[in-house]
RNA sequence: GCUCCGGUCGUCUAGCGGUUAGGACAUCGCCCUUUCACGGCGAAGGUCGCGGGUUCGAAUCCCGUCCGGAGUACCA
């Protein structure tokens, strides 16, 4: 049967990770099955609604390469129009609950604010059970209620909770969960100005747009007896309720900015794979049931099934995402790497997130890491490899083996493209100061600046130094000159970096190099 | 308070009545090696929240209990 799935966001925010985990079994889900997606806006209450909002979940979505059958975003649609605002515009609700005031399942309830406080209040003093149970409303004289309507008084529409009885909801990753009715207010369908609230709207574009499956957070889990009841006052079938636990930081709580991002397009800017935040959240709460958690894309499909979901909250593990980064890194070939670099670069998002970068996760002696400056590199390598593809694909090749995200690739190449490395002043003291340096530099500068030469060659070449100068070990000649080439005591294998760097770079360098001695 | 949900190495998880409780990240060690990484191998790490019960046998089933979380809005 094919699957009829929905995103329905309300337009407050960002798209944060436990949003994304949720529209991305959704997808996973409707492309395992086969049927439609479907992007739909909650914007039933307009003090909270944030213009901007939409606009981020279509990006996010399309960043992260969901794709959806219906929306907003698209033309038409069967179930058009897909904001709730709009539809409320047209009468779709009100004609619903006019429905159930006339089978007797909704009620208006003409109540102050100021007599629901009061009764709260009473409520609370007196210990029982707080919430709206009826008041005067719920079995109220038809002529009563006549009457306040020609007064002009405001009212909500309630729903009619039936009294004495067990609610039984279905949940697919916990079963059945038991309600007592009695313990469950009536709650508002349809608010004062009009507009129907989540459980009113919700339930009926579930209905109408024919979704099979609804997959929400877990917080919703304690109001779905009276989702389940409006579908029974309709007398439709209910759809599948999946309700999925939230994503908490590594202290347990709530995920926050203190753990790191929290808005999806902020992994994108510091240079996270779609494909591999999508495996990684992919596993908090579900798993193929087996020891695979490397997958590409067409395996998470392929293994995604609803009954791997787990009913525990899970913890946001940066490191490991980190890992499962730089492992998909490793996994493409240079040309895709180069591809990835390039796209990040024309994402407008990126720029701007590492213009307003503070670094929060200074260590004890060391110094933050200045945003700008990290966007410049990464711009900079760009920028030359549009020019030098050939010879920025070979360094991304020596680099890919120990970045872990994308962005790293500006300061890991920066010794490749730049023409005067800055030096560690350390190393420089360390291996310029060896007896044999000057003599390893011109050897250097005569041999392997004079023509292209293969990793091999490069090492017999400084090996022929190692021998003649009766040195023992290789690292004495390969120290200095790493320093000479690269500034830096760390990196790629030496021999596969000259042979990258090329005769014309190495003399420049080892001049630079034979100076500072 | 009330109502629900959850609870397996530090973390993500496998497990579905019989396993030396498996894998992955992180940690540590060894190997590879010119460095940093990557990779390979290995170690450490779990009284399966706790207590009862059912059973020849329980992480798995039942009851109780503790702890954590969510909801308790004319917000979603």
């Amino acid at each position: 049967m094919p699957v009829r799935v929905r995103f329905a966001p309300s337009p407050t925010g960002l798209l944060h990770v436990g949003a994304l985990r949720t529209v991305l079994y959704d997808y996973l889900l409707r492309q395992k099955e086969g049927g439609s997606c479907i992007l739909r806006i909650e914007d039933t209450d307009r003090s909270r609604y944030n213009p901007d909002s939409e606009h981020e979940f279509v990006e996010t979505l399309r960043w992260v390469g969901i794709e959806f059958d219906e929306g907003p975003h698209l033309e038409g649609g069967p179930h058009a129009p897909y904001r709730q605002s709009e539809r409320q515009a047209l009468g779709i609700y009100a004609s619903k609950i006019a429905e159930l005031e006339a089978n007797g399942h909704a009620y208006k309830a003409f109540d102050t604010t100021e007599e629901i406080e009061q009764m709260r209040e009473f409520q609370q003093i007196n210990k029982v059970q707080i919430g709206y149970y009826g008041g005067d409303w719920r079995d109220a004289d038809a002529s009563k209620v006549e009457a306040a309507i020609a007064e002009g008084k405001p009212y909500v529409i309630r729903l009619k909770v039936p009294r004495d009885r067990k609610i039984v909801v279905q949940d697919l990753i916990r079963g059945r969960v038991e309600f007592d009715s009695n313990t469950l207010p009536d709650p508002v369908l349809i608010k004062a100005d009009g507009m129907p609230t989540y459980h009113f709207a919700a339930m009926v574009d579930d209905h109408l747009m024919e979704i099979t499956h609804v997959l929400r957070g877990e917080e919703w889990i304690s109001t779905s007896p009276i989702h389940w009841l409006i579908f029974e006052a309709f007398g439709w079938e209910p759809p599948i309720f999946v309700h999925c636990p939230v994503i908490v930081g590594a202290d347990g709580k709530k995920l926050s900015k203190r753990h790191g991002a929290t808005r999806v397009l902020d992994y994108m800017a510091q240079g996270y794979l779609k494909s591999a935040l999508k495996n990684f959240i992919a596993l908090i709460g579900w798993s193929p049931g087996d020891d695979r958690e490397a997958m590409s894309e067409q395996e998470l499909i392929q293994a995604f099934s609803l009954s791997g979901l787990q009913p525990s909250p899970g913890k946001f593990d940066m490191e490991k995402l980190k890992w499962l980064n730089g492992h998909t890194i490793r996994s493409m070939t240079a040309e895709q790497v180069l591809a990835e670099i390039e796209g990040l670069y024309a994402e407008e998002h990126t720029k701007g997130f590492w213009e307003n970068f503070v670094d929060e996760e200074v260590l004890p002696n060391q110094t933050p890491r200045d945003g700008k400056a990290i966007f410049e590199r990464f711009e900079k390598f760009v920028l030359f490899a549009r020019t030098n593809q050939e010879y920025a694909l070979e360094c991304i090749k020596l680099e890919q083996e120990r970045v872990t995200n994308l962005i790293e690739f500006g300061e890991a190449c920066e010794f490749f493209i730049v023409e005067e490395p800055a030096m560690d002043p350390k190393a420089v003291e360390k291996w310029f100061s060896q007896p044999h340096a000057r003599a390893l530099f011109d050897h250097i500068r005569s041999v392997c600046g004079a023509a292209v030469l293969t990793p091999d060659e490069m090492k017999a070449a400084l090996v022929a130094f190692q021998e003649a100068n009766g040195i023992e070990k290789l690292g004495p000649i390969v120290h200095p000159t790493r320093v000479a080439l690269t500034g830096k005591t760390f990196g790629p294998g030496l021999f596969e970096l000259m042979s990258v760097l090329g005769p014309d770079r190495i003399v420049k360098r080892i001049d630079r190099a034979l100076a500072m001695l």
